[in-house]
DNA sequence: GCCAATAATATACAAGTGTATATACGGTTG
DNA sequence: CAACCGTATATACACTTGTATATTATTGGC
């Protein structure tokens, strides 16, 4: 212990030596945007972003598939979070629904890359991607299911097929984010309140189905 | 007019050699399938797979962007030719809205690659091409808005936000449709009567609300 | 402080890409 | 028939890509 390595925490068994796996998927994240998917992403490419070895990037990733599903499992998790934020955040009397939405729509607007990445590419791609990004967004909607369920309890309404209703909201959502990131400055907000009306036309769809 | 060239039509100004712009089209939409998007078609692929030297593809496009925008939009011509034919083929008793879901899922599940490019490919690509996606849609959204506002009138239901309703429905669709591509065979009729119902729980909602 | 192991790099190679330039072809016009 | 001109092809070039192999740090354990 005489000589203190910089960012190594001392006695554990990682070794980390200059690389590591996050320093590759940050690099992905800064080129991907509006104009560029991870599918048009190449090895090199991502390695020299990173100021790598073409060859390290191997030392954690078998393939650029394997590192777009690791960046798909980001997304999903970072926004999960969001989500699970604003829904606590939420008063009871306020619309879950709709804080849930505005929220989402906050972090589009902040062109959080691991979002763009979520929304857009969900039907490109490897086989393995795609059921990657399928995944996260069955996960959105088990979660909205079980709010639904939760609400229409409190507020006495009905509520009809509510897992086909939770995944005709998380659809239609990030289908509409999806547009909405080459959307210029000022249409954001006209565009916000769209999507916020859309989801009360399902919402009350439901209720009268029911 | 002493000799008769095989397939031109002798009169006209176009010359037609051997190449058609229609040829590197068909060899356009061969290449595509479930993994293999647009934007990682290269032009040496496209110009192989049409049996022509690459350089030929440039009297025919400035380059694959352009190629995409124009298979872009003869996706959204052909689609909506399909759901026009459906339009009128309903009586009006049946849900009009319905038959024409039911066209939709038809066509994908014949697995028509130019339906595939244009539900799937929405969201990658070069701005231009992303209009080209943009615009289709929202030409289906506007005959399906005006669709809406007849069948009101006719059934004296009510119909709130007809442009958002019609965006909706056409988003929630498309996004559906996108993903029941990759759907085995016996999953595709439990998932069709899932979009029925979703697009049937959001007009029951526009009804409610108005 | 030295050694073995492991991580990162350097070099190399074959394949593929977009496109500039030059050539051959084929139908039209004189 | 010949000259012409638009079109398709051939060749070439500089570049990028993924990856195999060899080489060089850097680390932990003794």
């Amino acid at each position: 212990m005489s000589s203190f390595p910089t960012t190594v925490q001392p006695g554990l068994a990682g070794r980390k030596q200059v690389i590591s796996r996050d320093d590759i998927i940050q690099a992905a994240l800064k080129l991907l945007g509006p104009s560029r998917s991870v599918s048009t992403l190449s090895l090199r490419e991502v390695a020299r972003e990173a100021g790598v070895a073409p060859n390290s990037f191997y030392r954690h990733f078998r393939d650029m598939d394997e590192m777009s599903v690791a960046l798909i499992d980001l997304a999903g998790k970072s926004l999960r979070q969001l989500i699970s934020e604003a829904r606590q955040r939420a008063s009871s009397e306020q619309s879950v629904v709709q804080a849930c939405t505005e929220a989402f729509m906050d972090r589009l607007h902040a062109d959080d890359p691991l979002l763009h990445l979520l929304l857009r590419e969900g039907s490109v791609g490897s086989a393995a991607f795609k059921q990657a990004v399928e995944r996260q967004l069955n996960f959105f909607e088990e979660e909205l299911r079980l709010d639904l369920i939760h609400l229409a309890g409190i507020k006495q309404t009905g509520l009809y097929e509510p897992a086909l209703t939770a995944k005709a909201i998380t659809r239609l959502v990030f289908a509409m984010g999806a547009t909405a990131l080459d959307l210029s400055e000022d249409q954001y907000e006209e565009f916000t309140r769209q999507i916020v009306v859309m989801v009360r036309i399902i919402i009350s769809g439901t209720q009268t189905l029911a």
